[in-house]
RNA sequence: UCCUCCAUAGCUCAGUUGGUUAGAGCGGUUGACUGUUAAUCAAUAGGUCCCUGGUUCGAGCCCAGGUGGAGGAGCCA
């Protein structure tokens, strides 16, 4: 009959302080026979539901275990403990939904990632895993926001691709043949003219080709959506399936396409800071807390909040790959030997390369620009020395790669010529050349790992603890 | 895919040179207590020692293979 009160507003709105309100969650901890901490998710913050159980029937007070979920209403009164400003004097209390203590796995003490993650289904009911997700859904938001506030469009680019010219990583294949059954063509191979599409097809593993064709008209252009990789990665910053988000804008060059992604990565640390304050605090201090129980060397040398301040208030440092590697030659590991591979122009930087600039030299976020034409992909743009193009990367501390952009190659004969150097026909790009053929301009974008932010912006060090249902190398559970 | 480490109670872990009956804390249950904040106190239940094979009189412990997990590397976002 009455309507539910979010928790977050009975813990925040004065006014109700003193009125009869509803609320609906699940018991986090159920202390003395009388203290319900209880959460519903509009808040990490839980309200404490006060019983009185001496008037209450025993059974149905046995029934409020860890994990169940209630239903209290009750007034809303100033708490005479201290954990809180308020609390629920009940006057009504139903349980929705019983949890079986012997085996509701979530216990009120501290589990370790790993345990949770099997526990994928639950862990949502956890402190972290809930402000995880909230800031999660904050950084989607203020992806969106963001690029609205500025002009740009939300571009849906396919995420079933019969491109096959990207070469970001394997592929994974779409298919509706009869694997047990494939038809054959006369010499034997899988005959894909009888699947579904009538030719190959796979996952996306990019929507930046498809942008750039909107930026060639619509101007300013952002995908974010899914992306697949087949890749037999098995780290703490890989999955199979992950979000990207892609802006491509016309008429930028590389200098326009760093600001561009320096002043979004500032706009959403803000955006964290100013907006999800109760779950950052939280996260916060989880990770002051983990640290304490940590050698000295592998503690962060600023807390969660301090790094996020830093990066909405600090320029980023930038760099031309040919001085990292100059600067990398003139370095104290290389010179003590230290590192496991010698920096080399002509070679692509190594993680402990990138961790030397960014975490001991800068003590920044690093932009490292131009870098070799030999190992970055056949769209980028040749720069005027003929053997470096107008690539950059955005090294954040301890995440590593968090942003890959580059102004393309808008001239027709020289992407032709790299469609040949990188094996590519071009019957295969058709549409894509045409672009270069038909009013031609420069333009530039880049790609950002969806949950490579949301890790640097919750302090998680697990890719897999930032989206919901990781899909990982052997894993594919829920 | 490569390197290193790990797998014992619901969870986090200990387990001696290979030895007979595998332990602790937390959690659960039962009871006591009741304005608590990881409540407290007492009692109690709970085990395919990851799987398969081998060595041995005897394996949680040693060996081989497998599976799964973690960290690092490569690839990248």
């Amino acid at each position: 009959m009455t309507k539910r009160t979010k928790i977050v507003d009975v813990l925040t709105n004065d006014s109700l302080i003193g009125k009869e309100v509803v609320v609906k969650g699940w018991v986090r901890t159920f202390r003395s026979n009388r203290f319900i901490a209880l959460n519903d998710g509009s808040t990490i913050n839980n309200v404490q539901v006060v019983v009185d159980f001496e008037s209450m029937n025993e059974s149905e007070l046995k029934r409020i275990t860890t994990g169940a979920s209630l239903s209290v209403t009750g007034e809303l009164v100033e708490s005479q403990g201290k954990g809180q400003n308020v609390e629920i004097i009940v006057k009504a209390l139903e349980v929705i939904g019983d949890a079986d203590p012997d085996e509701y796995p979530l216990q009120p003490k501290k589990h370790s990632m790993e345990f949770l993650r099997e526990k994928a289904h639950l862990r949502f009911r956890t402190n972290t895993f809930s402000a995880v997700f909230r800031i999660r859904h904050a950084m989607s938001y203020a992806i969106h926001k963001y690029f609205n506030d500025n002009g740009f469009y939300h571009l849906h680019s396919p995420i079933i691709t019969g491109s096959d010219a990207e070469g970001a990583g394997e592929m994974f294949r779409v298919t509706t043949l009869d694997l047990d059954n494939t038809p054959k063509t006369a010499d034997g191979s899988i005959d894909v003219s009888e699947d579904f599409f009538g030719k190959e097809t796979n996952l996306t593993v990019s929507g930046q080709l498809e942008a750039e064709l909107g930026a060639l008209a619509l101007g300013q252009v952002y995908t974010f959506g899914p992306t697949f990789r087949a890749e037999n990665s098995n780290t703490s910053r890989h999955l199979a399936e992950f979000w990207m988000v892609e802006p491509e804008v016309a008429f930028n060059d590389l200098v326009d396409n760093m600001d561009l992604a320096e002043d979004f990565l500032k706009y959403l640390a803000k955006y964290a800071l100013d907006n999800c304050k109760d779950d950052i605090t939280f996260l916060n201090n989880r990770e002051v807390q983990e640290d304490k129980s940590k050698p000295q060397a592998e503690r962060n040398e600023l807390t969660l909040i301090e790094r996020l301040e830093f990066v909405a208030n600090n320029d980023f440092e930038r760099i031309t790959y040919t001085d990292a590697i100059r600067l990398l030659e003139n370095s104290k590991p290389y010179k003590k030997k230290k590192f496991k591979y010698l920096p080399e122009w002509g070679k692509d930087l190594q993680s402990e390369h990138e961790r030397y600039l960014v975490e001991k030299h800068f003590k920044k976020p690093v932009i490292i620009t131009d870098y070799p034409a030999s190992f970055k992909a056949f769209y980028m743009r040749e720069n005027e020395d003929g053997k470096t193009v107008a690539a950059m990367d955005i090294l954040f501390p301890g995440i590593g790669e968090i942003v890959g952009g580059s102004q393309r190659e808008e001239r027709l004969d020289k992407l032709k010529q790299k469609c040949a150097d990188f094996n590519i026909p071009e019957e295969h790009v058709w549409w894509y050349l045409e672009t270069r053929k038909f009013g031609t301009c420069k333009h530039a974008g880049f790609g950002l790992g969806f949950e490579r932010l949301v890790m640097f912006v919750t302090g998680m060090t697990n890719i897999r603890d930032v989206i919901p249902f990781p899909r990982t190398p052997k894993n594919a559970e829920f």
